[in-house]
DNA sequence: TGTTGACCTTGACGTTAGGGCAGGGTCAAG
DNA sequence: CTTGACCCTGCCCTAACGTCAAGGTCAACA
């Protein structure tokens, strides 16, 4: 299978799959012309990637992943860890993120918002350091 | 006032102000030896910047922040709409993280964790396609 | 047979917001 | 006069591709 119809297969752009080999994830064999060739396995190899990557996994966590996804035996204990590293990440970006929110939205809900120049999200930003809400 | 100690004041390193000169968001005079200097003004200004960037403001989101900072003749209704658009930027990607650490629970959840293969996340990875949790 | 258009190849550069390093100039103290 | 702590510029690096350019390949159609 050509490589841009790997990519509609599997959601992904060409782009991108050569990337991934440019990389080492997912290498298809060529043929006599130099065109990349996607077999079978290759096709699982890039929906699972595809399916990692947008459970937020990095391309080398990913590269983890497929090894475990590739060895029949594999300990789910390995792929545990992995999954919870991960979702200690996203609880932490959680956390910074609503934190960031909550200001934000104090900060706008106590601007006028019409054409004067006070503004409390300026004020707030341009202190220099002092208790802030 | 030298580059970094300017720096140091505003909790900022020498690459960061030496960058924001490079895309003139703050440029400093220069002494005879080609020293930055900054100035009063300036300090106020990389502070201002860094309680944006700690905002999550992007750098150009910034240039426009400090633009109305510097203006004070501007409308509390501009600065209101810039933080608007990253309360929505960023209630968007609190939502899309939400889902994510909710499904990843769920798979952890129901992951041995022991030295079986047989492992759930891998499973729900690797689905071509069908209803996912 | 020739030619077009769609596909494929590699390679270089752009993106964000700086980090790190090399090579070299400047300054203040001892 | 030297030493160490600064400062300067410029280059390459990050993640994960997107975009563009120049050129090779292929299948169909006149």
């Amino acid at each position: 299978m050509n490589i841009s119809d790997a990519a509609q297969t599997c959601q992904l752009t060409t782009k991108a799959l050569r990337h991934y080999e440019s990389v080492g994830l997912v290498v298809p064999e060529r043929r006599p012309n130099g065109y990349r060739e996607y077999g079978a396995q290759q096709l699982k190899d890039l929906s699972f990637l595809a399916h990692s990557r947008a459970m937020g996994f990095s391309l080398e966590e990913c590269r983890q992943l497929l090894e475990l996804y590739r060895n029949p035996g594999r300990a789910s204990a390995d792929v545990k860890k992995l999954a919870q590293q991960k979702l200690s990440q996203l609880d932490a970006q959680l956390e910074q993120l609503h934190m960031l929110r909550d200001s934000l939205t104090q900060w706008v809900d106590h601007c006028p918002g019409d054409a004067s120049p006070t503004c409390p999200i300026i004020q707030r930003l341009s202190e220099t350091d002092a208790a802030r809400t």
